[in-house]
DNA sequence: ACTATAATAGTCAAAGAAGGTCAATTAGAA
DNA sequence: TTCTAATTGACCTTCTTTGACTATTATAGT
């Protein structure tokens, strides 16, 4: 009860109240809540992974910054999680394929977005051993697909 | 927040908003920002260089000075030859970066095309032993490339 | 012409300012 | 008690800023 990590998540969850996108110095939270700096990527990581919803861009050196991204997960109930989930560590060109296919129906990728991702899931692009091809697509594609849905979010942002 | 190099940056990019040739004196500039004369060289080093698509002349003594030019994106076929070719086979991130800014700075791709480019090429896509990522960056990033490329014939042939 | 000096700009390495990772320990819940 | 979640700390990587030293050019004297 009353655990740090749970007041860290409260308290960034607060401030996403207003805005679904907020940035924050990695000390001074952590300075804040008298802890450990890894403590907030403790805290990230288990509260506001990607599976949650959220997305977490982040910067070193001066002027670093960590800033956390609401996901809206709209219409298909968490789409980008099933997809990931789908899309697992190992994935073959055909299943890739047809994912990104069904995204440019859905219009959630145009069609030059899509070609994009084709190129860069072919078998082509990942020249290596064919048995690393896979797990390495995966890790390309769940990355791009994730991008997707961050670029949906920045669309929404942008319309306003 | 506001980075001292960000702000240089910017300051810069406004600079160039009209005219695509800017000429500047190292130290006013510096004086301006109140900084080292060394840190604007830092910032056209990170930000200007020629795989970001600038070109910088200057001369030192009396009546100094220093310029930039934006490389203006002539014949493109030639081009996607030029950034095959830079790109080679093998290439870090931080080269596949600015080479996707340039892109995007001359609208040769949209900002959510770059977004997914650079998820692609991301030292987190391409979860590998260090020594393989920069050839195996260089593999997918060039199979986007010529996607960009051809998507922006097909564009072309649309419009008619 | 020649030279010295002042006015610029360039280079490079070190220090500073973030954030990231990982493994060991500790606290809590079952 | 045992297992899992939370916490911490040591060490790593990345990005920025500064300063000492170097290189080049124009100009004023001679």
């Amino acid at each position: 009860m009353a655990q740090l990590s749970d007041s860290i998540e409260q308290f960034i969850k607060e401030l996403m109240h207003e805005d679904a996108h907020v940035e924050l110095r990695r000390n001074e939270l952590a300075q804040h809540f008298g802890c450990a700096p890894s403590q907030i990527n403790y805290v990230l990581a288990t509260r506001f992974s990607v599976d949650h919803g959220y997305i977490i861009e982040s910067r070193r050196g001066g002027g670093g910054y960590v800033r956390i991204l609401r996901m809206e997960t709209r219409g298909e109930s968490n789409l980008l999680d099933m997809l990931l989930n789908r899309v697992g560590n190992s994935v073959d060109e055909e299943t890739a394929v047809a994912i990104i296919s069904n995204l440019q129906e859905h219009e959630l990728v145009t069609p030059n977005e899509a070609a994009l991702m084709r190129a860069a899931v072919s078998r082509n692009a990942l020249a290596l051993p064919v048995s690393a091809k896979d797990v390495l697509r995966a890790s390309v594609f769940k990355n791009m697909l994730i991008q997707v849905f961050k670029n949906q979010e920045e669309g929404k942002r942008d319309d306003v």
